[in-house]
DNA sequence: TGATTTTATCGTAATATTGCAATGTATTTA
DNA sequence: TAAATACATTGCAATATTACGATAAAATCA
């Protein structure tokens, strides 16, 4: 027990869920945020500005990349991050999809 | 340790990780699109459609109404819940607004 | 080469999440 | 009133998440 039972959901409401799951923590939506604005970072510009350590901020970049949403490039010492188009796009389309379904008022309760 | 570090984020920071965490389990986005399809259902018929237990059916509701994302009315002597169009807007317009901030291509490296 | 810088990984501790049986509570029905 | 129905809550077990110090790995610099 304890174990998510994903085999009663379908691919879609799995896959939105795993989505949902890695944004569920105010320090990757933090890092995505800082990505947003100034297009490449890297660890030690995210443990400067977040404040947390970096096996930490480390642990959330993996978790991020784990998913696709961003990708790291060596770059001499230090790796750059940044947001991947492609998934962003597929993820925003997702969660448009899921809000989109929604025309108030829709419950004759409430 | 282990206690996420809320204090370090700003409350947009925060609450959009909340709101993405009550998502993040394919239970409870399948209660959000049979709300969404059918306006009102009930803790039963829940159980019938997922296939998880009453009990566990009820906690996911729980965390739901927690957030305010949906609300229940006690009739007779079932509930009917249904979507909170107000936080269900006010949820929507924040992961817009995350979404929004990207105008690819942003990355000069990928 | 040796020291430095940057990042990843490992190990560990604290806490949170998931699922369900059992039980409690409230309303309706016979 | 007693049984039935629907839902919430409690308690527990299994697992996942969060955070960070310590350490390893890789590239750069002196």
């Amino acid at each position: 027990m304890g174990v998510t039972k994903s085999a009663l959901f379908s691919t879609t409401q799995n896959e939105l869920a795993a989505y949902a799951r890695v944004l569920a923590h105010p320090a990757r939506i933090a890092i995505i945020q800082f990505l947003l604005k100034s297009e490449t970072c890297c660890n030690t510009t995210l443990v400067g500005d977040l404040g947390l350590a970096q096996a930490t901020i480390s642990q959330h970049l993996k978790e991020l990349k784990n998913v696709g949403i961003i990708q790291g490039t060596v770059e001499g010492v230090s790796v750059n991050y940044c947001i991947n188009p492609e998934k962003w796009n597929e993820i925003k389309a997702m969660f448009t999809e899921l809000f989109k379904g929604f025309n108030p008022p829709n419950c004759s309760i409430c």
